[in-house]
DNA sequence: CTCACACATTAGAATTATTCTAATGTGTTG
DNA sequence: CAACACATTAGAATAATTCTAATGTGTGAG
């Protein structure tokens, strides 16, 4: 008892200082997702499977919010997107440099660290262009 | 004159031919984006590009038709689909493999040859999948 | 060469993810 | 405890894509 109270006590202090910290508001809202999005190891969300949760653990939060909080959350670099699929978007809780396994059939994406792949020979890209980032899908399919 | 209609029979031949390979009725509309598609080099069109095109040239194609075209092909094999944006499908002329610099404010995809990019390391997938295809982004932006 | 018919095209409606609008609610600061 | 900037929300709007169901056409059999 005191040790889960202890534990969602702090679950919701990380979740409001990690807010402040980017200068967001900590909203019941917010709150609420950052607790589900940064409370477990890494995850990869849409923005439905997201409200989808959210909702089934009784909390009220609208599709609108989520999206929001989502595209609010990247920008302050707590997550980020990941275009991996034509229909969906994902957000990654890792911002570090990794890559990934995707799954297309079930909409899975899986980590891969970021110093398992080594990408060599990017060439220059062409005059007035930079290199933002170097993002490797590996599409997988069940066997 | 007979160069020119020497070369725009060649161009209808060629597409007529390329169909007929990959068990696809030679119709109107079908050599009449072919054409487009593979008479020049390499391309990266979406849907809505494509129309336009077929459109400015005074050939009439409904959208629809685009886009059932453009997926026939990639299942033909004439095509392959290039994720890299979360609003719009490209597809790709160049079936071969070979990676993409992509510029996100201007929806430009730019060929990187297939020997170009090393990509070293990629793990064995969990068990029960297999590697499809390893793609490489390179996104990039304006200095 | 013609006809039948399987296959293709099309307009417009439907679908789906996402964004917008504009009204209502709430965290923060003084 | 205001005041107000910022946040949430329902529902409408948007935009890419797909679907429907009616019409058109390429082609192989005869
Ligand atoms: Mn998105
Ligand atoms: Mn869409
Ligand atoms: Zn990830
Ligand atoms: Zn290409």
């Amino acid at each position: 008892m005191v040790k889960a109270s202890r534990e969602s006590k702090t679950s919701a202090a990380q979740a409001t200082a990690r807010l402040r910290q980017a200068g967001l508001r900590p909203t019941r809202q917010r709150v609420e997702l950052a607790g589900l999005l940064f409370q477990s190891g890494d995850r990869h969300v849409t923005a439905e499977s997201l409200h989808d949760e959210v909702s089934h653990a009784g909390v009220k939060v609208s599709l609108a919010t989520v999206y929001n909080t989502l595209h609010q959350f990247t920008e302050a670099g707590l997550l980020r997107q990941v275009i991996v699929d034509a229909a969906r978007s994902y957000f990654d809780t890792n911002t570090g440099d990794h890559q990934h396994f995707f799954l297309e059939k079930e909409g899975l994406l899986i980590d891969i660290p970021g110093e398992t792949i080594a990408v060599a020979g990017v060439p220059t890209p062409p005059a007035g262009l930079s290199v933002d980032r170097v993002d490797v899908v590996v599409r997988v399919r069940r066997n």
